[in-house]
DNA sequence: ATAAAAGTTCAAGTCGACTTGAAGTCAAGC
DNA sequence: GCTTGACTTCAAGTCGACTTGAACTTTTAT
């Protein structure tokens, strides 16, 4: 296939397949001319990277999880993403309960409902946010 | 409470504090000389801005559900966040079990096993991300 | 054989969400 | 009353994930 034809089947520009290429996260097997030549099964590859990004991991985490160097998975790697993703499972279905709960509730705003702040706080079981920069300072 | 001590119950930096200011997304009552003064249920609004960004909401997104003008609150806005977020739920399902499997699964690359391929496709219900410039392609 | 369409590289630009730096202002303890 | 440290503003920088533009090459259709 070449760079139009997998754009249009996979939904994405051609400038993001090259750039996705560059990363390592997709192959082409060959050129002709100049004109890069896609293997059908790339399509299949760019809907897990889709997949991946929609579920909001990062082009990296994709490329370590989905690109082996040789034979060797990282398995250990996939179960601690899967249970990073499941404790995002739980965040998500928070907001999502307290969202339509807020959508019906008559409380003049959402914090003076107690049951949208109840259902949130089951998020808060891993609360607030880290600072990106948290390792860093902590070695003053 | 000053911005010092807001930072350190949420767990955000103070330039953080001073940017969602910025944005609208949280107030400060007044000042003590130049300094911010923080009312305590600040920390609250943190909290649910920081599960917002979490779950994958965008500042503007968070800030359109949960900073109403004036008493009304919209609450259609609400119900359409809330099914986004089950549908993401859904890839995020989808996308766990895929690597729980994966990572105890003997196939050589992930795309050979029929198993981890019918968990990820039960996300492609609803398929391939967007190009970001479609609306304007579309108009020619 | 030639011109348009489609592809290529590489550098630079964009966007959201912050962070960092410089330069200045206060308030609190000594 | 003066220093020091916490705060302030505002502009610029950073990072990830792409996109865009300019200059060029290759098909491909006429």
């Amino acid at each position: 296939m070449d760079i139009a034809e997998v754009a249009k089947v996979s939904g994405l520009p051609a400038s993001t397949l090259r750039f996705y290429e560059e990363k390592g996260l997709i192959k082409s097997y060959g050129r002709n001319g100049l004109r890069r030549l896609f293997s059908p099964n790339v399509v299949e590859r760019l809907a897990l990277i889709s997949l991946g990004r929609n579920v909001g991991f990062s082009l990296e985490e994709i490329y370590e999880m989905f690109t082996p160097d040789g034979p060797v998975i990282n398995r250990e790697l996939l179960s601690t993403k899967a249970s990073e993703l499941d404790k995002k499972i739980t965040e998500l279905t928070a907001m999502r309960d307290g969202l339509r709960h807020a959508a019906v509730c008559q409380a003049p705003n959402h914090f003076e409902c107690p049951k949208f702040l109840r259902l949130l706080s089951i998020a808060g079981k891993n609360r607030l946010r880290q600072p990106n920069s948290l390792k860093a300072k902590n070695l003053k």
